[in-house]
DNA sequence: TCATAACACGAACATTTGTGCGATGTCAAC
DNA sequence: GTTGACATCGCACAAATGTTCGTGTTATGA
């Protein structure tokens, strides 16, 4: 099935560029792909990269900055794994073993960043991602799937909710909450949104970080201070 | 929200800019911009260019030659025209550039409870009695999808990881890792299993947590004293 | 009418980035 | 040992490309 015996380091190179046009949503330059794979000479990877050409694996316009890009039909049919359809890698064992239970996909956008300051406008500026939809199985969200969005977090500014630089969390929007629940609030004042558990105290709602340690405190403010933009449904790590 | 009220210009600007991409793969220059949009100066189209990002319809990386992207998203929910009559082109794209937009579902099986102290004994392979199994989007994980496990985290032992009570983490069954990936990680000594980010210093390895708050500081180890159980490819937290 | 902001121009500038080419190293075939 | 295709290296070079800055133009409102 496959006539293509890529070298090593064109393997190499071909995922890289797979990874970072997914990444970037625009090419890399044959420098960084030099750094990354380990080629000191722009003249290696070059060379390397018309293998692939003749392959027909990427395609080159030549001159044109970053003007490489990937051919995903002959990716898939070249039969190696970059495709991202993940079938050949999968492992067999599982599959066979369930049935085909029917779990519904979500397909949640996400509208942007959230960090320590900016209300969560939808408005993403220079911070892109890749997908632009969450792609979740139903059970890694709790209650209706509506009115879900995900946003990226930005910055440490979550670190009290045990959330980092580069989560994605998916928010239910609504106005309102119940005692425990996890959301994000705009604080008045502090002008910032921060993700807390919310509890009530008469006129006063109490934000308790999620992080146990106890360097991180409640915030105690008027409840007409708070607005809430949404509950916490659930918190995605994805590490490279 | 946000009303947009493009110029004339910036609409041209936008439109070009989506069928440029779509037909090439990558994005136009700021001088091809201006040519077929009939801007002699590269500074003009620069600065309408920054209109566009400050709507959040496009995105920009700076110095980066076509280093500017469209955020479908925001286009999307923009209303304008080519956005709405652009869903097929905006299909399309996707597809021919992101094949993966047909996600598939990966089942991981759920191998039981990591705290601190308690070593991950199970290889997916050895051990096949599963508590149950996680569904996840294809697009959460990195890498190849095989010998993937979860493991549900007891207690508040990896809160210096960001990693609460209740969380399940996927991991990659593997011995080694490479520099800056977060792995569970056995130490002997100290008995005690954690997820930390892996960092090699000749001879030793420093487990660093993830969390960059003070506090927390990072384990120094003789490279002999460390076993690596996998690595961490995504953290999630499903909040009731 | 003046002030101000939004928009536009173009030229100089600094980087980024692709290309070309001679020299070197490897390895199997002759 | 010699030869020659392959793969690699460094490096110089030129073209491609984003940025800055001083200046001009056009609205709009006080």
């Amino acid at each position: 099935m496959h006539f293509l015996n890529l070298s090593e380091r064109q393997q190499e190179i071909l995922r890289f560029i797979v990874d970072f046009v997914h990444l970037h949503h625009y090419a890399p330059t044959i420098r960084q792909i030099g750094e990354t794979v380990a080629i000191s000479s722009t003249s290696v990877v070059k060379y390397n990269l018309n293998k692939l050409q003749e392959y027909g694996l990427i395609l080159r316009e030549r001159d044109i900055s970053r003007g490489l890009s990937v051919n995903w039909e002959q990716l898939q049919q070249s039969g190696y794994p970059y495709a991202l359809n993940g079938e050949s890698v999968r492992g067999r064992q599982r599959e066979e073993r369930l049935p085909e239970a029917d779990v519904e996909r979500l397909r949640v956008p996400l509208l942007g960043k959230i960090a320590a300051g900016s209300p969560i406008a939808v408005t993403p500026s220079e911070v892109y991602d890749p997908e632009g939809w969450i792609e979740l199985a139903a059970g890694m969200v709790a209650g209706p799937a509506d009115k879900l969005f995900a946003l990226r977090v930005q910055g440490d500014s979550m670190i009290d909710a045990s959330v980092l630089d580069g989560d994605i969390v998916i928010l239910r929007h609504q106005e309102t909450a119940h005692d425990g629940d996890m959301v994000a609030a705009w604080i008045e004042g502090d002008e910032e949104t921060t993700l807390k558990y919310l509890h009530r105290d008469g006129a006063f709602v109490r934000l308790v970080p999620a992080n146990p340690n106890p360097v991180y405190q409640p915030i105690v403010r008027a409840a007409e201070q708070v607005r809430i933009n949404g509950k916490v449904v659930s918190v995605i790590r994805v590490l490279k």
